[in-house]
DNA sequence: AATGAATGAGCTTTCATTCAT
DNA sequence: AATGAATGAAAGCTCATTCAT
C-alpha cells in the first residue's frame, strides 16, 4: 500500500545521524530564501530528498523544525560569546567582542534572526520554553562579562546591569537592522562599529 | 452545528468615512486580545457588524488591514513625538520625552508593536512601503531633535546621529520587552527610566 | 487566489435551506454504500457538487455530519414511536408497534444503525451528548408505554421496567441483525415477528 | 525532539511460539486501555519489545491483529460456555449460566467487546470470516443447550430456537451496556440478574 | 455599497505497511 | 527471523478572497 518507487528527486541528505543535520541545513536555506512561513513541510521534505513522513521521524512538528533551525545558529553564537567572555583581557575588549557578535548574527543570518524575533521573542509562549533558555543564555553572556569585571548597579548611573545588557544588545540590533534596510550591510565595518559602540556604552555606564 | 444563518450582529461601526476607522478600532481590539494571526477576516467582519465582502471594500487584503491597524497607533505616537521635539526646552528634556514614548508604546500596545516587528520591520517588504515611511517618521523625530540642538557627527564619539537614534530606540525597546517578558511591566517607572536612559545616552554621546 | 472556474461536477444539491438537507441526503447514501469511515469529507463534497470548504459552512466537522445524518433517521423513528405510544389501545398493541419499529430501523437502515452503534452507543463520549439524548428518547418510548399501562417493577418478575426495555430492544436488534447476516432480511415478516415477540415478552414480564 | 534512536525497550515477549501469544496479550492491554483505533502498530510493537516489521511476521495486518486479540477472549468464553452446556443439570441452570457469561464478557471486557461490535458484527465482512465462525460458535452454545433439553420450535410460542438465542443474548447485552453507560456496572449483580432473566425467558418461551 | 455563500489551494499530521539489510 | 527507517497516500480542516446578486 505504501512504498512507491521512490520519486525522482535529490538523493537523501546525509546518512543517519548526519541526516538530521542535513535536514536542518536544507531547511535553513529554504527559510532564509523564502521566509519560513511560506515554506511548507512538504517543500522541506522534497528539498531534502525525503518524504514528508520521514521528516516527522526527525522533528515532532513544524514548529520544532523551525526552532531547531534557528537554534543551530544560536548555539554557535553562544559558544563564541562564551569564549569572548572567558578570554577578554579587559571590559572594553569583551564588550567590543560581544557587540561584534550581535552585529554579525543579524547581518549574516537575518532571516534566522527573524525566526528568533517572530517565533521566540515575539511569540506568546516566549516566556517559557527550552529554546528561550538557550536564547537567554546568549544575552546573559553580557551579564557574565559585567560580573567578571565587577560591574554592579551604580546609583550615579541609574541603570542596572540587566538594563545595560538590554541597551547594548538592543542598540546593536537596531543598528544592524538599519544597515540591512538601507542595503548597506556590506559596508558595515563590524569591528570598528563594535569598538565605537563599546566606547559609548562604557562612557554611558561610567565604566570608561 | 450548522453555521447559524449569521446572527443579527452589532450594528455596523460608524458611518461612511468613520466606517473605516470603526473597522480599524474593532480590529485593533481583536488583534490586541488574540494576536493578529489568530484573528480571521471573518471575525473582524462580524465584530464590526459587516460582511466579509464589505471588509474588502475598505482594505485590499488582510495584510493591508493589519498594517493600517498598526499605523493608527504610530500616527498618534508620531504626533506626540513631534510635540516633544518642538517643545523640548533642552536636549535632555527632549531625549527623555522620546524615550518615554518608545517605552510606553511597547508596554501599552505590545501586540500592536509585535505587528510592527513582524509585519513591517522584519518583513521582506520592509524596504519599501507606504507604511514604512510612516514608521520611519517616528524614529526620525529623534534625528530632528538632535538637529534642533545642533548635534552632529563627532569624530571623538565615532557614532553618527543615525546610529544614536538606533542605539536609543533599540535600547529602550529591549528594556521594555524585558520588563514584559518578566511580567514586571506594571512596575516599570517609565518617566524615571527614561530620565536615566537619557542621562546615559547623553554621556555616551558626550552631549551631557 | 481562491475561486477557480468551478470544477465540472454535479450541480450543487438544493438551494439554501434545502442545501443542508441535500448534503445530509447525499452523505447518507454514501455512508450506506461504503461505511462512513471510508467516506471522506472530500467525497461527500464532490457528490454534493460542493467544495470541501462549503461543507464546513454547514457542518462543524466530520463527526457532526455523521451524527446529523444518523439523527435524520432517528428523529423520524422517534416521532413514529411517540405516535405508537400515544395511540396504542393496549399494551400488547403498543409493544408490538415499538418492536416493529426497532426491527424496521435495523433492516431498512442498517448502515445508519451502525453509525449509531459505532459513534454513539459504542463511543467513549456516549455518556453525554446532544445526540445521545435524542437516541435515548427513542428507547425511552418503551418506558413511556409501560408507564401508560401502569407496569411497574414486580417482585415476582425480578426485572425493572428499564431492564424490560433493554430486553425487548436488545432482543429485537439481535433478531434483525441475524436476519441480515443470513441474508434473510427480505423474508423477515416484521409485523408477525413483532407480534410473536410481544407475546413472548408479555409472558416474560407476566403482563399477558 | 527528534525521534529518539529507539529506546532499549522491554525484552521481546515470550519465546517463539509463545511470542505470538505475548503480542496478543500486550495488544489486548493496550486496546483495552485506549480503544484500539488509537493504538498504532508502532506502539504495539514497542510495548512488545519488537520492531514494527516483526509484528508483520506474525499478523498479516492490523485488522488481523485486532481480530485475533478479540478472539482470545471469545475462545475462553466459548470454552466456558461449552462447559456450562455440558454440565447443566437443568435448562434453567444452563440458561442462567450462559446469560451470566454474556453479562460478564461485556462488563469485564467491554473494550474487547467493542471490537467485536465494530470490527466483526457491524463490519461489512462479517458475513464470512474465520473470526465470525468462532464468534458464532459462542452464540451457538445457547442453541446447543436448547437442543440438549429438547426445546424445539413451538407453534404456540411462535419463535424459533434461533430467535430465542437472539432474544436472550441481545437482551443481556443491552442490559450490560446500560449498566456501563450509567456507570452502574460495579453494582450489577450478575448471578442474580442472570437468574431473573433466565426466569423471564423460560416463561417467555413457555419452558418454565 | 453591501452581501455572504462558495471557493479550493494549502496546510500539518498520522500510520499501516514495506523491504534492504 | 528480525530490523526500523522510509514511505506517501490520505485525511480533516482553515481561511483569505471572490463575485453574483
Amino acid at each position: 500500500m505504501a512504498r512507491a518507487p521512490r520519486r525522482a528527486s535529490a538523493a537523501p541528505v546525509g546518512r543517519w545521524g548526519e541526516r538530521e543535520n542535513g535536514i536542518l541545513t536544507v531547511a535553513r536555506a529554504l527559510y532564509a530564501a523564502g521566509g519560513y512561513e511560506n515554506v511548507s513541510m512538504a517543500s522541506v521534505a522534497e528539498a531534502a530528498g525525503l518524504s514528508e513522513g520521514t521528516l516527522y521521524n526527525y522533528f515532532r512538528n513544524k514548529r520544532d523544525l523551525v526552532l531547531r533551525v534557528s537554534l543551530v545558529d544560536f548555539v554557535d553564537r553562544i559558544a563564541e560569546a562564551e569564549r569572548v567572555v572567558a578570554t577578554a583581557g579587559s571590559l572594553r575588549e569583551g564588550l567590543t567582542g560581544l557587540i561584534a557578535i550581535q552585529l554579525r548574527i543579524i547581518v549574516e543570518a537575518r532571516e534566522i534572526y527573524r525566526i528568533w524575533l517572530r517565533e521566540v521573542r515575539a511569540a506568546k509562549g516566549y516566556r517559557r520554553s527550552r529554546s528561550r533558555d538557550l536564547l537567554r543564555e546568549f544575552s546573559n553572556q553580557l551579564l557574565k562579562l559585567l560580573e567578571r569585571f565587577d560591574v554592579a548597579a551604580d546609583p550615579a548611573v541609574g541603570v542596572t546591569p540587566a538594563m545595560m545588557r538590554d541597551m547594548v544588545l538592543g542598540g546593536a540590533e537596531q543598528i544592524a537592522f538599519t544597515s540591512i534596510v538601507q542595503r548597506r550591510e556590506r559596508e558595515l565595518d563590524i569591528p570598528r562599529t563594535a569598538a565605537h559602540l563599546a566606547d559609548c556604552y562604557l562612557r554611558a555606564f561610567r565604566l570608561g
